[in-house]
DNA sequence: AGCACGCCGACT
DNA sequence: GTCGGCGTGCTC
């Protein structure tokens, strides 16, 4: 007999090997083997056992042997070779990775059955009326999925370990999806009271042996709740029973950098779904997609609102149309708000767009902008503490003096444009001159951890008075109770042409406003003040923004109505590109017959491009099928190669331009 | 992805 | 003369 065994290599193919016949009888689909690959021997998954006379070997030079068998069992009581092949399908990655992300982190010798757990004495959870609708229909135990969308300033410690507790009743096990490792311990903690000494945490820097421990835990059933980060979606349970993943919306669980690529919002639900357990997606404000899910009766939705937050409004929403207040970096309300707010002891938090000082220098004479020579974007301006300037391109890193004189007019003077966190800074500093300022982006984020608690942990015990920080800062901060919370540029975000730029807006809007004490201010500085963004903002009334959203991505015909496909083209060679992308339409053919809503758009020349000597072109599939969408995916993936030609498939790009 | 082979540069 | 850079090719 043979096995068909998958590696986790980024190879389209599988391999066949000999089957011992002392292995015949245990050999079985999802079982790990170890075989002979190449020059070493590696662990791989069996996918089928076949008799030699259905398999093909006229190509394979020498038919190996496995070398033995990793388990006695499937890791998975799931078909978890379905998934992986759905997942290939989906976000067209190998299929050998999609599975090899399932076993990737399972020791090699079966572990050792777990001493049964001592339960502890569970605590008594408090009472959350609000929640009872929900708690009470997951404990019916039937198998579904669910959007839970959580009040803004819902204390998710208080909410999750009740969910669980409601639902994982005898062996059943919990898996709970955080997006970011800062919000592990603090929930770990809160589930600790529910089930004593069987909370485990997974994460990609936990160490090798903690590692294993939590894998062993989750696969033995003696933890009951694993409260993970994105890879924790493919982790091996006994009986994962309800999978809930929080902040739902947040961009962190898609895997973009590297192959596999997949979306753990969308493995959860799948995986759930195979299991017939329960699905939760929750959040303050969730994704237009599940948002669109809940609406077609993927998904069905509870609203968590507690009873004692109904009455008020809430904090105070301000646009500010920075058309009216030229040249600022701080338009009047805000200043005045700012210095008031600081003066009653306050604590206030400012978003500028970028790092740095500035985001573009231009010569104020003819309009030339510095670019990276290497890269090509335009160059962030920075300050350094004795004043000097310099530029840093943000994508390589390189810096640069800044210029004296343009290199095109010879003139000497310059603007910047763009307020980064260091210009904000400097601002605040000159309008509140005793206001002790911090600050907090990337930068800091990226060097050593302990300075970036420092930073914040000094700002949340009050030391500061006021935090001026980049995007991130909104999600690594706690829960302070601020009495104002502003936007230097809102701008940058809405004007990408992303479809979901209105989305992620809106989120960071909503993210900056439940920081927000009961009498806080929320202050959004923009040009566009009459985009639909800001109509629905005075009342932080999300499920009208959702609902106006998704009619719209119905009507440009985006996701969730849609499934999008990218296929970017690059060469030296103007002819060949043109020669590539054609036959790229050509295998397409297949779309856009009768009731098939499915359009191609392109090609597109991404901007600044358009006069070099490379030339890059891309296509975008809007498929009206998730098959077709594969298909497409599968095509593009599958085009013969062209000298000099190179191709770029991505399914569901976020972000394009 | 590993791992090996292979073909040019610089250093004991 | 060897060490070592990473381009290319293969893995049942």
């Amino acid at each position: 007999m043979l096995a068909e065994i998958s590696f986790p290599i980024p190879l389209l193919r599988t391999f066949y090997y000999h089957l011992p016949e002392e292995l015949e009888l245990k050999a079985a689909p999802g079982l790990r083997v170890l075989a002979p690959l190449g020059k070493r021997e590696a662990v791989g998954m069996m996918i089928r056992v076949l008799p030699e006379k259905d398999a093909d070997l006229t190509k394979i030079k020498e038919l190996k042997t496995i070398s033995r068998l990793l388990d006695e069992e499937p890791l998975f009581p799931e078909d978890a070779l379905a998934l992986a092949r759905w997942m290939a399908g989906r976000w067209g990655s190998p299929p050998g990775l999609c599975l090899g992300d399932f076993y990737a982190h399972a020791p090699k010798d079966p572990p050792a059955p777990a001493p049964a757990p001592q339960p502890g004495l569970a605590a008594a959870l408090p009472e959350l009326p609000e929640l009872e609708k929900f708690t009470g229909t997951l404990s019916a135990g039937s198998a579904g999925a669910y959007l839970l969308r959580l009040a803004p300033l819902e204390r998710r410690e208080l909410v999750y370990p009740a969910v669980f507790s409601a639902a994982l009743g005898g062996d059943a096990q919990g898996l709970l999806l955080v997006p970011d490792l800062s919000f592990i311990p603090a929930l770990a903690a809160a589930l600790e009271p529910v089930f004593p000494g069987r909370v485990g945490v997974w994460h990609a820097r936990l160490t090798p042996k903690k590692r294993a421990g939590a894998w062993a835990g989750a696969f033995d059933g003696s933890y009951k709740v694993l409260v993970a980060t994105r890879s924790g979606v493919f982790l091996a349970f006994k009986n994962l029973r309800l999978g809930l993943m929080d902040g739902e919306h947040e961009e962190v669980y898609r895997q973009e950098e590297a192959e596999p690529f997949y979306h753990a919002r969308e493995v959860l639900l799948k995986r759930m779904k195979a299991l017939g357990g329960q699905a939760v997606l929750a959040s303050p404000c969730p994704s237009i997609e599940s948002w669109g899910g809940a609406a077609s009766g993927e998904l069905t939705r509870f609203d968590v609102v507690p009873a004692a937050a109904s009455g008020g409004t809430g904090p105070g929403v301000q646009v500010l149309d920075m058309t009216q207040y030229p040249g600022d970096i701080l338009a009047r309300p805000l200043a005045d708000s700012l210095r008031r707010a600081v003066a009653a002891g306050g604590q206030a938090l400012v978003i500028a767009g970028r790092k740095g000082y500035a985001s573009r220098l231009f010569c104020a004479n003819c309009g030339w902008m510095k670019r990276c020579q290497t890269c090509g974007p335009g160059m962030t301006l920075l300050k350094a503490a004795d004043g000097a300037q310099q530029l840093l391109c943000r994508r390589c890193g390189k810096k640069e003096p800044k210029p004296v004189t343009c290199p095109k007019c010879g003139g000497k003077v310059f603007r910047d444009y763009g307020t980064g966190t260091q210009k904000a800074q400097e601002a605040i500093a000159s309008l509140l001159p005793s206001a002790k300022i911090a600050r907090f982006d990337g930068d800091i984020l990226r060097g050593s951890l302990k300075t970036m608690r420092a930073e914040l942990e000094s700002f949340s015990k009050g030391e500061a008075d006021v935090l001026v920080g980049t995007r991130i800062a909104l999600r690594e901060l706690g829960a302070p109770r601020l009495a104002l919370t502003a936007f230097i540029d809102a701008d940058a975000d809405l004007s990408s042409a992303d479809f979901r730029a209105s989305e992620k807006a809106f989120q960071s809007f909503y993210g900056a406003w439940r920081l927000l004490g009961a009498k806080g201010e929320l202050f959004i500085q923009t040009r566009e003040a009459g985009h639909y963004v800001f109509s629905r903002l005075a009342e932080m009334d999300y499920p009208s923004f959702a609902d106006g959203e998704l009619a719209a991505r119905k009507d440009f015909f985006y996701p969730p109505f849609s499934h999008i496909v990218k296929v970017r083209f690059a060469s030296f060679d103007r002819r060949a590109l043109d020669a590539a992308a054609a036959a790229f339409l050509k295998s397409l053919s297949f779309l856009g017959g009768p009731g098939d809503a499915s359009e191609i758009l392109g090609p597109v020349t991404p901007p600044g491009e358009e006069k070099r000597k490379f030339h890059s072109e891309y296509y975008l599939v809007k498929a009206a099928s998730g098959s077709a969408a594969a298909l497409c995916l599968e095509k593009a993936r599958t085009l013969p190669e062209r000298p000099g030609v190179k191709y770029f498939v991505e399914a569901d790009p976020y972000g394009f331009y």
